[in-house]
DNA sequence: GTTTAGCACTCAACTCAAAAGAGTGCTAGC
DNA sequence: GCTAGCACTCTTTTGAGTTGAGTGCTAAAC
């Protein structure tokens, strides 16, 4: 069942007001400020109908209406990217003009300027290593009895983890021990270095050296799983919203966004190749705070996906600014990653 | 001047009490709860005179007394280590029945519980790598033209610094580059490096790749002032403080914490060998929030330090409480880091 | 001289009723 | 189908009145 041309504009009239003022509207202001061509008492009627289709929401009779999440959602599907204004584009690029030195970099100057431009609260989610290729990969002594695995991806340099070596390993071997790692594991993807079966592929005379190559392919597989960049930046941002003037609100919020996993995860689900996600409510995502939506965006160079950015705040959030600033953003990164390379 | 024995006795009473309701005290309170032995007349002369000596402040006249910052630091100069409740060691010593696997991850832990035992915002800050002594450097070839600065440190190991390498470099050059290397910049001081002169101790064969040197010395340089890891825990706590129910208060608090170089700076302050540092308000340390107090701790093996960790909350926190498990953490810490070594 | 009982005084905090105001739903007429 | 008009509902604001906690001071007791 599909609204009226009148109720559409109403119910957009309605929530557009609602964003803003975060006061139920009533129908007397609609009237005045988005259909004077009607008496506030037409309109009363459709708000009314609007209630019973379950857009609405009246928080008490003498009061007007507030929309409910399936408003927001009609609104949000009705969204364009509009045109940021030139003192946003200033601010945002402001940000931009020191060059950029690592992905860490880029992802704590995107949330900084997300959140003052959005007024909201952001977050910056790096890829996990998974998908990413080895390039090269070597062991580094550094005593007789240690080395260092040094794994470069195509995205990242990887050098956390330490074996042990034998202590009579020569030169010489650790010299074709490298180049048989080379040969073996690149380039492949970290995904299916995981799987590898050692037994099929090393030499005869490499047999000795087998627990060796486990150990790099037991680091390579902790590289994988290991913990994203996760970055926040504004929760404050948060106490401006009457809706968190309420301190159980706040704390929850809070809590949340602290919880840096559990803010990753709820980023994970986004994976369904759309470059914009807007989740309303935890009716949508049930690990959001109470009353909160989440838009984010991918980031990355073409279809190589480098994270996400996005914000988070009441589900009543400017979501015409925070699309817009996104698509900016996500834009303005990949055009900066790409003269990068 | 100082206080007669009664007058301090009244002045840590009240504090005391203060501590846990955040509600003026009475005089007919502290007669009851601490000095049964006098009237409440007799106490009312006694605050008096302590008001006109700075030490309380009365909100309007006919509230009792709120303790000012000179009266935290008179009660806090009077404070002794007192034993943690067996719930509290158990709380703090679960969380660290793991093996720890690095210096973060010990950070990670201990803001968690140290937020959790006291619940207050809580702070780690790794310190800088300026004073570490290089023990390992060396140059490894990812590609012809780049190669990989590998510096082990005793604390750490530094390998984010890809620089560029002549195309025609042979192995054996290279080879002989990290002889050098070894021999020039090994064992010293990270700081001390800051300040070699090439010039001086390269050999006339080794002239023609001074450039090369000079490169590696950039990037020593770069890793002794690189951030400290500076992470929080437990921000959404302050809610819970009355003294934070206003929202341009907590909204200050939060901003402040966001700030992780400010914070770290703040830490920055205690290095005159204390162990144990107290900072009551902005009068003694003008970058907290309003109405906060910052209490650090050093951890660290012996005279050997890794870093700092605290926490912040309002000035009237339970400070008897937070000396003892930063106190107790702190010990703990150092154990689990003689075991490892 | 120190302590204390007693009392007048102050001021925030609470209560309660009344008034104001915003907004609706419904009806009747255009 | 639209709208003017009005009765009704419910929140918010206001202000007077009351309560109660707590002080400061004085004069008497120790």
């Amino acid at each position: 069942m599909t609204l009226s041309d009148r109720k559409k504009k109403i119910l957009y009239s309605l929530v557009d007001d609602y964003i803003v003022t975060a006061e139920p509207v009533s129908s007397k202001k609609i009237q005045e400020e988005h259909l004077p061509d009607y008496s506030s008492a037409t309109i009363r009627n459709e708000l009314s109908a609007l209630e019973s289709m379950g857009y609405l929401v009246q928080p008490h009779t003498s009061a007007g209406r507030i929309p409910s999440q399936k408003a927001f959602r009609f609104y949000v599907d009705q969204l364009m990217v509009t045109p940021l204004s030139q003192d946003e584009i200033t601010a945002i690029e402001g940000h931009f003009v020191d060059k950029i030195s690592s992905m860490q970099d880029v992802m704590s100057k995107v949330t900084t300027v997300l959140s003052e431009v959005t007024h909201l609260t952001s977050v910056a989610v790096e890829d996990s290593a998974t998908g990413e290729v080895v390039q090269t990969i070597k062991l580094v002594r550094l005593t007789q009895g240690n080395a260092l695995v040094l794994v470069v991806s195509d995205k990242n340099v990887f050098k956390d983890h330490i074996i042990e070596i034998p202590d009579n390993l020569s030169d010489n071997d650790l010299e074709k021990v490298n180049n048989w790692l080379n040969h073996l594991f690149t380039p492949k993807k970290i995904d299916e270095l995981r799987t590898l079966n050692l037994d099929e592929v090393l030499d005869e005379e490499l047999k000795v050296l087998q627990g060796l190559f486990e150990d790099v392919l037991k680091v390579l597989r902790e590289v994988s799983k290991k913990k994203k960049e996760i970055i926040t930046q504004g929760a404050a941002q948060i106490l401006d919203y009457p809706e968190y003037s309420d301190k159980d609100n706040a704390k929850q919020f809070l809590q949340v966004i602290e919880q840096k996993q559990k803010l990753a995860d709820m980023f994970a689900g986004d994976d369904n190749g759309m470059e914009l996600n807007i989740k309303i409510g935890r009716e949508e995502e049930k690990n959001l705070p109470d009353g909160c939506s989440l838009v984010t965006a991918k980031i990355g160079i073409n279809k190589n996906s480098y994270g996400n950015i996005g914000v988070i705040g009441p589900v009543r959030m400017d979501y015409k600014k925070v699309v817009s600033v996104l698509d900016h953003i996500g834009k303005l990164i990949e055009k900066l990653l790409s003269e990068e390379e």
